[in-house]
Parts: C-alpha cells; structure tokens; sequence
DNA sequence: TAAACCTAGTACGCTAACGCACAGAGGACA
DNA sequence: TGTCCTCTGTGCGTTAGCGTACTAGGTTTA
C-alpha cells in the first residue's frame, strides 16, 4: 500500500515544517474536481498551483497523430505546475481530472511570493523535480520494454493510489489511450488480469479484488517509482 | 544545425551575464575525456559538477536484466550534476563519456557556493530542469512509438551535434544498446539508411554524407527537442 | 418500446521487432 | 602467415502488438 492507508491530505504539504504549512494553507482555496475537468492544455499559462488531496489528475502528450498519452499522475502525492518553481508558468502537457475529489488551490504570483519565504517548501519542491525526473525516466522505458498486461497492472495500481477505493471506473477504450495501445490491446490484457482473479470489470467499473497478485502481475516499475519516491522525499 | 556552427564553448556558461560568467570560469577546471571514461555509476555521490565543451556523455538506465539503455546525451548545450541544484548530490543515472574532449568541471561544493551568489546562473539552470523534464517525456514517447529506423537517424543527428563532426566512431553493437534493440536491428536500419545514401559505414565508422536526408528520415522528435531547447533558453 | 449508442469480445491478416545462430570479411597480433 | 577476434550480413522461426471490422449485450434516449 502505498498511499491509500494515509490519512487524506496531501503528502508534500504534510511533510512541511509547521510555520511554513500554516502560511501556506492560509492561501490557499479548495477547489473541486470532477472526471474530465481539463486544468490546462500544453503551453497554457498556468494560473493556479494545485495539491491535490482527494482528487488526481493525468498529465497527456500528444505524439504524432496518435491519441492523447499519459505520461504521468499527480495524485495526494504531489502538486500541479511544479514549473513554476522553475520558473516557468507555461504548462508543458496537457492536463485532465481523471479522479474527483478535491485540491487546495493558490494563485501563481501569490505562491511565487510564498516561495520566496519558504525555504522549507522550496527544498521539498526541488527534491519532488528530481523525483519526477527520475520517474519520467522509468516511464519511458517501461512503456517501452514491458507489455501491455503488466503495464496495465501498473497503471491500475497507480490509479488505485491515487484514488484511495477498489473500484474505478474506467472502459478499455480509456485505458487504451493511457497507456498507448490499442482498445482490443487492452481487452486481451484485462483478460487475461482478470482470469488470474486480480480483477473483475464490468461496462466500465473495474474492481481490484487481490491487489498482492496485482502487483505481481505488474511489472517492477510500480515498485520502483514508490522506492524513488520514499528514498528522496521521506 | 544545432550546434555544430556554435564556436566551442558551453552553450549554458556562455548565456551567462558577464560577471557570473567570470565568477564561474574562475573556479572551473579543465577535464579531459576519454571514450569510455566512466563519469558515475547510478547513485554515486556527485563530487564534480561539469560543462561539457567538446566531450560529450551519454546517461544510461538498466531495466530488468537488459543491457543498459540510453536515456539522454550531455554535450556542450548541457551540464553534468543537474541534480545538485535540486538539492540532492545523488546522481539518478550512470554516465559514460561516449565522445572524447574537454569540459569544465567545478568541485560540488564550490558549485553550491557559487549558485547561492549567482541569481542569473540559478534561474538559467532551473530553466534547463524544464527543458530535462520536457525532453526526457518525449524521448519515453519516441521509444514507444517510432520505429529503429528513425530513431536511429535522430540519435545519429542528436550525436553529431554533439560531437561537431560527420565522422562518428560507433558499432552497430554500440548502437543497439544506446538504442534498446537487438544489434541486428541496427544492421537492418543502418542498411536502409545506407541505401538512401544518407550515411555510409564500415566496420565502427559512420560518415554522415546527408544530414538534411537523415533529418527527413529522422521522427519528428529530433526536431521537437532542439525547439523545446530553444523555447526556454534562448 | 424501439432506436441509437456504448462497451466489450473476437477474429483476420499484417508488421516490427525479437532471440538465436551461423557465415564471411577485415584487422590485430603472434 | 596463420590464428583469433571483432564487426557486419543474413536467415530462420516466434512473438507482441497493430489496424480493422464485425458481433452481441447493456444502457440511454427519443
């Protein structure tokens, strides 16, 4: 288990020293997610940094002229327009609610002021790019050195995280574009998962019903994303 | 052209406001590269951070029991030890110096000293993480859905400009492991390259005779990386 | 209640790339 | 000069995944 024990707030925030946590939280505003809530297209100006607490969100990029393809999830684990700590306010993927629930909200300029004075906050934030870095770089290879079975299980286990409930709603044809591959891809798969008893889905709810063979089915990337995580940031 | 027309300097350090410039040079010494020179295995402690001039170094990821592949190329448009300026002195990846020549390199601590009193050297640096975070996405998607061929010719392009010259040394060996494919797929796409007279080889020697075709040939991605580049710090 | 529309199952031929293995050509070295 | 090794060419059979398309239940809408 990796995130889904916790009690819900987001992570980054949680671990700040508590005068920082308390200035920060004092500006921010709750904003609520539904699925399919777009937060930005690619190279929109980011207006608002999000930690998500219930909610989660897919970051797509486009290749080709093939359908949108995640790349990465920001769950209760992370934050939303990390750019901006690097000084960029321009988004560079596309970014859609894939989980409702909710997020604390701050204004760009209001949060770089923030920054300034934290010095707590910016430690954590670089140390949370160099997670991402190392995690961007994972993901690139799994998708291509893995098959679509245990990438699927991957992914499943990631959304399960992120979305702290055994039941997610999703069809093939949705996964099929998360992960890059084909809808029928993504049939065989969930199969093939699901004649294994690590899942059972029906018209687009999908229930983990054994997560430890779950993560058997999947392959070492899950783990290794968690391990990167923890080393850097706990 | 990318940055074979450049004079030999490191692209980062030049962009540089005159007076940091010459705080850096000052504490910089200079290191030479061999072929093969190993940099830092994965999660070594950073001792030195370095500006490559005319050397250049691949980073490498192992994944399962694979040979290990190539995830990005340091030249003279980059820096080695990024992750120092996000606090962490741990390097994410191995590092081989894969074309010989010099760089700058400072001891990590200095370095830490002199970004405290650099604004404009820690605001340039925090601009290349995004362009890392950006680039390191589409390599991962370029894995995933172009074929050898073409990346083959981007990889090709992409070390060429590194090493500012046509003639490269490199196996087809070499190549299917930089590249995470069998060293016959090499031959096969270096064959049909060769057909279309864009390059030419024997035996650890490939001449680039049509950079201009080899781009053609190349996936969009080459030239996607090079704008990424040029979108933030130019 | 009928029509339209999702969602998932299945099938077909096709392709890129795989793992493996062997052969020949070019250099290096004794 | 002969031997060895490296590099490249080639040829299997195999596999994962592709594109496409059609079927058959559910579900929603008119």
């Amino acid at each position: 288990m990796f995130l889904k024990s916790l009690p819900l707030t987001n992570c980054l925030i949680a671990s700040l020293p508590t005068r920082e946590k308390k200035c920060l939280t004092a500006l921010c505003t709750v904003t609520h997610w539904a699925v399919g809530d777009s937060i930005c297209k690619a190279q929109d100006k980011i207006t608002h940094v999000h930690f998500p607490v219930s909610g989660f969100i897919s970051q797509l990029t486009v290749v080709d002229n093939h359908s949108p393809l995640e790349v990465g999830l920001i769950g209760n684990e992370g934050m939303f327009g990390i750019s901006v700590v690097l000084g960029v306010n321009t988004a560079p993927l596309q970014c859609v609610v894939q989980g409702a629930g909710t997020a604390l909200s701050i204004p760009v300029k209001k949060f770089e002021l923030l920054l300034l004075d934290s010095p707590g906050l910016a430690i954590l934030l670089r140390r949370y790019i160099y997670v991402l870095l190392q995690q961007l770089t994972l993901a690139g290879t799994c998708l291509h050195f893995h098959t679509i079975e245990s990438r699927l299980a991957r992914w499943l286990l990631m959304t399960q995280d992120r979305a702290h409930q055994d039941e997610l709603y999703l069809t093939h044809s949705f996964l099929a574009q998360m992960l890059g591959v084909r809808r029928s891809g993504v049939t065989i798969a969930a199969q093939s998962l699901q004649s294994q008893r690590l899942i059972d889905y029906v018209r687009g709810t999908i229930n983990i019903i054994d997560r430890q063979g779950l993560e058997r089915a999947s392959c070492h990337c899950y783990h290794s994303m968690i391990g990167i995580y923890n080393q850097i940031l706990k």
